[in-house]
Formats: C-alpha cells, structure tokens, sequence
DNA sequence: ACAGTTTCCCGTAAATGC
DNA sequence: TGCATTTACGGGAAACTG
C-alpha cells in the first residue's frame, strides 16, 4: 500500500516536472537574443538544478521502491509460497485441508501491477531524457540498472506465480491424488497467481511427462488459462482428460537404476508456457510434485504408500530419486498420517488406542516408541512376520472394507477394529457374558471378526472369535445383520445369538439397530412387489462350537454336518431322521 | 482320376507325334531332288495326315477333358462347397459340428492340378504350332477357345476355393461366433481350398470391414497364408488380433434405414487377395458371414439372437439388409436350435418336455404348433406378457445362470428347469411328501427355484416354492449346499429341510451328494490351514412359512424378524428374554 | 521358474446421444 | 424426456517379460 502511494506521489512530481520542462523548453526557443537574457539564463539555471534534483530524487525513490518490492518478494512472499506448497503435500496426503492461494494471488497480483507501473515510469524517464539531457543528468546512468533490476524482479514473480493449484488425480479416486494410472484419464489445475485480465485467454500451458521419455499423454494437453470456472475466477486451466500412456518403443532403460518396484518410480509432469504482456516474454515453466505411474488398480495400494512416505518425509517438490535410498519416518508422524487414511478415505479417524496398536504392530516390541525411527522397509516392502503380506497390504485392505460394507458402523465408532488379540480379552475378560466387540483380522486380509466373552459353567470366562468376514461374505448379508442374526449351536445347548453387549456395555441393537435391514442380501432379492407366491428365504450366519474347547477340531468336523459324517449317517438311519435331526427349531419359547 | 489317365495318355501322343514330327523334319531338310523324292512325298504326306488326326484327336481329347471338368465343377463341387457352407452356419449356432473341408481341398487341388496340366498341353500346342502348321491345322482355330475355357475354369476355381474356414469370432466367446465387440480383438481364419506348394506365403490376405464405412480393424490386417499351423497343413492364415473400432469422423449415415437397433445391423467382413502362378493373375475375394458389432457385452445376448435368426432362415451368404424385413421361423426349427444353445453353451440340450413349455411360452395358447410360424419379434423384440424382458433375454439369463452357477447339476440332468407351475402341481401332487423339482424362475432373470409338495394335517397337499435364488446369493452359497441345508420353519413346529426326494423319487442326496461342499461359501473362507482359533461359521438358507396360508403377508413380515416388529419388543422385553425367542434349536432330538 | 508387471476384457455404472 | 448406445474403469485372471 505504500509502494503505491509513493508512486502516486511521484507521478504528481512527474507532472509538475513536465511542465516546467515544457516552460524551459518555450523559453530557450525564444530569441535569446532578449534583453531579458541574463535574468533567464540564470532562472533556466536554476530550473536546470531544480530538474535535476528533482530527476535525483525520482531515480532514488524508484530505487527505493524496487528495493521495498524485492525485499517484500525475497522473505515474505517466497516464504508464503513455500509455506503453501507444503500445506498442499499435507492435504494431498490425507491431512487439514489447505487454502489461502487466493490471498497469494492478491499480493502477487499487487506486487506485479507495481512493478509494470515502476515500469512505465522508467519508460517515461527515458522518453524525458531523450528530450533533455545534460552533463551529470542521473537518468542514462542509473536507468539501465533499475529497469533491469525491475524487469528480473518481475520475471522472478512471474515465474513463482506458476503453481499446480490442485495436483494430477484421477477423478475416481480423489482421496489418491498423484497416484496415476495408465490410459485413464486425470485431471491437474494449474493458476496463475498474478491475475492481471489482459492475461485471459491469453496464456496457453502445455502439459508433458517426464519429457517424453517413458510415458506420453494423450488428450488435449495444450490449453489456454482464462478467469471464471464458476469459483472465484482464478486464472487457471484444468486439464480433464488427460490420459499417460506407456511408449514401447524406444529401449529407453529408465537411467536411475534404483527402486526396482515401478510403485517406487517417480515421474514428474511439467507444465510449460510463455506470458508476453507489455513488450516482456517470459517462459514459465512448473511441475506437479512426483507421481507414480501404475498399469492396474492392484498396484494402487503401493503407489499411495510411496506418495504418502515422500511427502511425509520432505517437501522436495521433484526429487524423483527419493527411494533410491528412502529416509525412515518418525513413528509419531507416520501415525498421524495413518489417522488422515482413515479420517480422509472412511471419515474418522483412528483414536489413540488403534494407534497404539498400529505402533506396535509397526515396531515389534520396543518398549518407548516416540522418537523410534520406521523404515520404509518394514511400512510396505517387508512382510509381517508370519504373515505373506505387508503391514501396508494389510492396512489398505481394511480401508477398503470399511469402504465398502462397513462405513456407516465404522463413522458410528463402534468399530473398535484395531485391538490385539491380548488387549481384547483384557478388555472383555470382567464383562457380562454376552459382550463383544469387533476386530480386524491380522492373519486375513480385508476381514472383520468379533469376539465375545462367555461364561462357562464352572464359572470360568471363555472367549470365542468368530470366522472373519470378508467382502465375499459381506457383499450376500450386510454385517449389521450377521451381527443381528448370528446363532451359535452348542453341542446339546439351545442355539443363541451370543453378542449381546458391544464394548463396554451398549445393548447390541442401540448401535446397530438402525443399520439392520429388512432386505437380507443387497445384491439378490430382486423386488418385493413380485412376491409371487414365493416364499422368502434369508441366509443365517451360523457357527456350532463343541463344548470341549480344548479339542482342535478341523474346520470342516465344526459345520453343521459334514458331507462325510452325513454319508455315514445315511447309511443307518431313515431320511426322514436325519432330516429331523439337522433342523432347527425357533420360537421355542 | 479318369481326367488323370487321359491326361497321361495325351501325353504319350505327344511324344509320338513330337518324334514323328523330327522325323518329317529331318526328312525334308535332306535333299529334295533325290530319287526317292516321291516315295518320300507320299510317305510325308501320309505322315501329315496323320499329324493332322493326332492333332484333331489331341484337341478333341483335350476339349472332353475341359468338359468333363466344367461338369464336374458346376454341378457337384459347387454343390458340396455350397452344403459345407451351410453346415458351417448351422454349427455356428450351436448345431452338429462339421468338416469335410480337407476332401473338397483335395478335389479343388485335383481339378486346379488338371487344369494347369491341361494348360500347359495347349502351350505345348502352340509351340508346336509356331515349328509347323498346314492349311486346315486344327490348332490355331481351337487352341483359343480351349485356352480361354481353361482359364475361365481356373478362374472360377480359384474364386470358389477361397473360403472362410473359421467365421470372426472373439476368443472369450467361442460359442458366439460374428458377435464382435469393438475394441476387442477377434479371430478368423481363411483358407485356399487349392493347395498348391508353390503357393506356400505367396498368398497376402487383406482384411476389411464393410468397406471401411463405420467401422476400421485395427491390428495386423494382412498376412500370407502358409501350409503348416499343427493341423493338417492346409494353407490358410488366422488373423488372431484384429480388433474392430468405431469411426465417429465421417458424416455417414449408415444408407439402409430398416433396423433401429446395433444388434439387428449386419456387417460383413471382406478379404481380398491377388494369386499370381504360372502367368495367370487372379483377384480373390470372399466374405464373412453377416456379422454384429456391439460396443459392451450386455449386448451380447441380443446381438446373438440376431445370429441365430439370420443363419437359421436363410442360408444367403451375404444378406445385409435381412432384419429390415425379418422372416418368420417355424417354430420346430427354433426349437430345435434352443436345444442347440444348451448343448453347446452348457453341455446338455433340452428334452422334448423342456422343448414343449418353450413352445407354449412362445405360442400363448396356440392349439397345435407343429407348423407354427414365430415372428423376430415375439423372439426377441416384444416382451413377454406381463414382464419387462423378452424371451430370449429370459432365457440367456438362465444359460448365464447354469454356465456360472448350477453347471455340475445342469449336466447330470437334475434341473428340469422348464415347467409350468401349472404342469409342476400336476407333477407333484401325487408325490411323497417332500419330492421337490428345480425350476428356473419365469418371473426374476436369471433365477432358480425349488417347489415342494407338503401334506397338511388334513390330509390335502399344499406346494410351496421359495423365492428364486439368482447369481447374487449363489456365489455367497452354492445351490448344492442350499439344497443340502435349507430349512423350513413352519410356525410352532420343529424347523426342518422340507426337501426329500428329487422328483419323481431321487433321494435328495443321492442326487446332489457329489456337489456338496465342505466350504459353505467359495469365495469367502481364505483357507482351511489358518484356523487359529476362529470359529467357523456358515450361511444356513431359511425360510419362514406361516400356516395360514390365505394370508398375504409382506416378504418383511415373514423375515425371522423384522426390525420394527423387533423394535417393539424390545420395549416390553429384557435383552436375554429376546435372544432366547429368536434362536434355533438343534439336535433336538 | 517365477514374480513383478502389464494386458485383456467382463460387467457395472455413468455418460452420452438421439 | 426417455431409452439406446457408448464410455469408463474396477477387478480378476491370463499373458508377458526379464
């Protein structure tokens, strides 16, 4: 704001200047020859001093004004930029939302208005002194610097105001931003931040990859940034239908030998195009931050774990050979992020206790885990011990869950899910019989359990975990209504529904009753106006536990009766006995 | 084989006459004027003589030869490829295989073999004709014609064996042949029926499709055929990555106005070549069946049908315009061609019972239907009355269903699958208690039910079918196993499976032991070796049936329980008293 | 042989066209 | 507006490839 009132100021001075010029002008153009000579000769010099010191002091509170803007871009501003971009690595990770570019925009906006308006005014001079000069005149000496100065000033904002305002994504998975798959389409936005309207429409961005070297993209990626786009009008593009696609061709070894994983290879695009505004041409050029390019959705899982870990572990905008040698991770702030997964893909996040044991699950049994150092390794390329998959694997799986059959129960929070097993029956071990609570399964992936404390009738506690769930069960009977449904049969025992209590103590149906569902099965029935005369038929989850828990019965000895058994049975008894003898009976009461 | 002989021995005349002729030749070029000149003249006019009569015989020989093959082409042969070509579009749609190509490439290659030998004597006629010739030599006024024949012959020869062997035909979908997708690629094979060694990678095949109008074949379009291929070498090539794509650029309405749906639109496939042997060039080209394009294979089922219709109502090798004025077929040969689609598609055709309740679905209540004519439309076009799909959408719903679901069962003849519900209640009602049959739903695509007789108390037999399982619920539980563990509660009695025997009297197991599984879900439980402690649990079918069978109650009111019904219980009951009022009792007994 | 990677293509859902 | 048709792309499986 003062910047600009200070140039207002020498404008005015610049006017009167120009007159007196003109004055001075009319003057010596009439006959010198004069009577009055001497009198003018002396009042045209001092005019001369006073042009003079007047052309001093403009050239000096230019340069004080060029000095004001550049100190003001140097700290300030390239500073808030910096700080943005990181906030925007937080927030494509899963973290607080970001914003304020806008109030960016305005002070780059200001900043370059100012430095064209410095501009004209040194033009002005020029013109000034090619009307006028004289021995000592400031201007052909300190004119030439200050354009210059102003001109690399204004190239330097040109050049930072070239952001990608919201990096490449592909529209169906928005929670996976940088993440890019082959031959379907992605968008990316770019912005200019110094808004000026002779700008619209005028500036033309072209979008390659990885300079052509392993991938192209096809679709329009050539496109001119205008103002409007419903949103404050930004001047900006966004790409919509961009698509890489893999070049065969050319041998091409991709040079940097390493990261073998092509979920750890890093690609940049960059975005190039040129702004020509009063005589200037300037070639801006930016990139989005590393992607990872993947050629089916099975390998998405790992690729978001690569741009989870790079932007977690620096704010390098482009170093593409990051996991040649990936830095570890502080466990605290990789917790966190796993919290934003959740939070941002599920819609709630973890509390401390999951954390918890996630940290353990992470580190094995260290004993303090604050400032403990996690590798790269351990998050996603090593298996869990004992398992065949990684602790990422696993994680992504039980996301994907809770996305597709368990969300609303999850956002509830009745989901403990991430307890160990030793915890679980700590926490049951003193409550009703009948309590439960639900658990992930850490040997199955993507699956969900739940466990239930008993009473036996010598008065000892048992616990029972079910079989876990997964998605190929859940998509034939929603898990409100396994949990609604379940019957156990114990051997000569009335067969119940054994979950009564959720953790610590909430009545089953207060917390999933309002997710029961009178359909049984989303994807079979096919309406209910045809009813047809048919009479409808429901899956029951059903488990059948022997008393005696100590024998390890296989699986298949534990249904409700075997092909085997019932063959031998059939040898000795009469249909219609078994048939009886294999029923259920409800309503007893 | 008698073209042969004459062949051969033409050829020993030749050479007689050939010696013969030296002879005369040498003769003359001895000195005129020597005694013996008249004894010689008259001697060499008596050999001229009888030149003249080889000649003539030759000729005439010859010219039989042309005849005997011209027969034999116009009239058997043509009439062979033409029956092959037939039995090629009736095992397209599923009918008996054929064959019977290797012989007619031996007859072609014979003929074509004959032919040139025949060509080559009326070269060696021409030669002959350039070292002598006499007023009245028969040579020069037949040689042309009979040259001109030969090469008509060949011609036709030619133009005729080149056949498509294997119609287009995508790989995924080898019982649907000329159903092509776009951007998938297909596979078709061609074959020269003139198997010449000195044709072996001569031959470059061009593919296209309907001239290039709509559609353009991306892939490898040319390619030479070659003797080999593991089979028995017959020259032929197979385009194996040919992939059909739209072309939206040109204008181009598509000129015949009739049918408005993709899949009643014929394309044909065209392929050109050009043989150059011995001196003759000819031009080649054949054509593909009428093919359908479709853009997604939920068109598939349509597009098929329209592959039926046409190759079973005409055999018009090339009839593009067939569906702007469909014919009607009798309703025995569609019958027929139904049975087809089960045989091939899944293993087992349909009995004369099955076959009888098709032909009532399609007839409405025609009396007798023996010569029944059945529109395009009331196959394919019209939905059937009452229901929101077609016949033939109905019934490639349930190929679909036994292909995926029910196939084992299917083969072993277990499904009657086609009756009436009226003719269903004639069937049973005179049945033990407890026979039951499997019927495909006509109501739900895609669905399978089971009906079972049951006696009431007063002694009068009810029927009760259970709402249709479709693809949904059977990839949760395999229909074997809901078979196996269905069960029935009937208010205040003992839950029972009410199914006993397989109409008319198969035991239940006997029947389907075989396909039981131990796992109760297929894609559900991970692997048998983990146990770890989890209880196993199953999914159990379960059906509600209230006595009061006048009763029209909402499928909701007949779930074990539903939630509101559940809701107000829980305000007057305490949680165990509930859990205990909807569990299952058993081994009760 | 084999594991990482890509290709293929169905089947659902959404977009597009008419 | 509604339906016919095409596009999009996840997901499972097969094919590829070093």
């Amino acid at each position: 704001k003062m910047t600009d009132q200070d140039v207002k100021y020498l404008e005015d001075l610049q006017e009167e200047f120009d007159f007196r010029y003109k004055t001075i002008q009319s003057l010596e153009q009439s006959d010198k020859n004069s009577a009055l000579i001497k009198q003018e000769m002396l009042a045209l010099q001092a005019m001369l001093n006073t042009l003079d010191y007047k052309r001093k002091e403009v050239l000096s509170k230019i340069g004080r004004v060029i000095h004001e803007i550049d100190m003001l871009m140097s700290n300030m501003l390239t500073e808030e930029l910096l700080d943005w971009k990181r906030r925007q690595q937080i927030a494509c990770i899963g973290g607080p939302l970001h914003g304020g570019l806008d109030q960016l925009q305005n002070c780059f906006t200001l900043l370059a208005e100012s430095l064209f308006q410095v501009r004209r005014q040194l033009e002005k001079l020029d013109e000034l002194l090619t009307r006028l000069t004289y021995d000592g005149d400031p201007i052909p000496v300190q004119r030439p610097q200050l354009l210059e100065k102003v001109n690399f000033l204004l190239y330097n904002l040109f050049r930072n105001s070239f952001v990608v305002e919201r990096q490449p994504c592909m529209p169906t998975h928005p929670q996976r931003p940088m993440v890019l798959k082959t031959l379907i389409q992605f968008t990316v936005k770019l912005r200019l931040l110094i808004k000026l309207p002779e700008l619209n429409y005028q500036i033309r961005v072209k979008a390659t990859i990885d300079n052509n070297r392993r991938f192209v993209l096809c679709g329009t990626h050539v496109k001119a940034m205008n103002m409007d786009e419903s949103a404050n009008g930004s001047l900006s593009v966004e790409f919509r239908h961009l698509q890489p696609k893999e070049m065969k061709s050319s041998a091409g070894s991709k040079g940097n030998e390493g990261p073998h994983m092509v979920t750890e290879e890093l690609h940049s695009i960059s975005f190039e195009t040129q702004v020509c505004l009063y005589g200037l041409t300037i070639n801006l050029e930016t990139s989005s931050l590393p992607v990872v390019m993947i050629s089916n959705v099975s390998q998405l899982p790992n690729a978001w774990a690569s741009i989870i870990w790079y932007n977690l572990s620096t704010n390098d905008p482009q170093n593409l050979s990051f996991f040649n040698n990936p830095p570890a991770a502080t466990l605290s702030q990789l917790l966190e992020v796993l919290s934003w997964q959740f939070s941002s893909y599920v819609g709630r996040g973890l509390n401390s206790e999951q954390l918890n044991m996630l940290a353990e699950k992470l580190m094995g049994q260290q004993v303090s885990y604050n400032d403990y150092q996690l590798s790269w390794a351990k998050f996603c390329k090593e298996h869990l011990p004992g398992k065949s998959f990684t602790f990422w694997v696993w994680l992504e799986a039980i996301l994907d869950l809770i996305k597709k059959h368990i969300l609303p129960l999850w956002i509830d929070g009745y989901i403990m899910g991430f307890v160990s097993k030793e915890k679980e029956r700590i926490l049951l071990k003193d409550k009703t019989p009948g309590t439960f609570l639900l658990r992930f399964s850490e040997s199955n992936l993507g699956g969900i359990t739940f466990t239930w404390v008993d009473q036996l009738e010598n008065g000892d506690v048992t616990f029972h975990s079910v079989e876990p769930y997964n998605k190929g069960r859940l998509s034939a009977l929603p898990f409100a209504d396994i949990l609604r449904d379940y019957k156990v049969i114990m051997a000569d025992n009335v067969p119940e529904n054994p979950l009564k209590y959720l953790y610590p103590d909430i009545p089953k149906d207060k917390a999933f009753g309002k997710h029961y569902s009178c359909q049984p099965n989303e994807v079979s029935k096919p309406s209910d106006g045809g009813g047809k005369g048919y009479v409808p038929s429901v899956f029951i989850p059903v488990s059948k536990i022997l008393n005696d828990s100590r024998d390890p019965h296989s699986p298949s000895d534990l249904l409700p009766m075997s092909p085997s058994v019932y063959a031998v049975l059939r040898e000795h008894l009469s249909p219609t006995v078994i048939e009886t003898a294999v029923c259920c009976k409800v309503f007893h009461s």
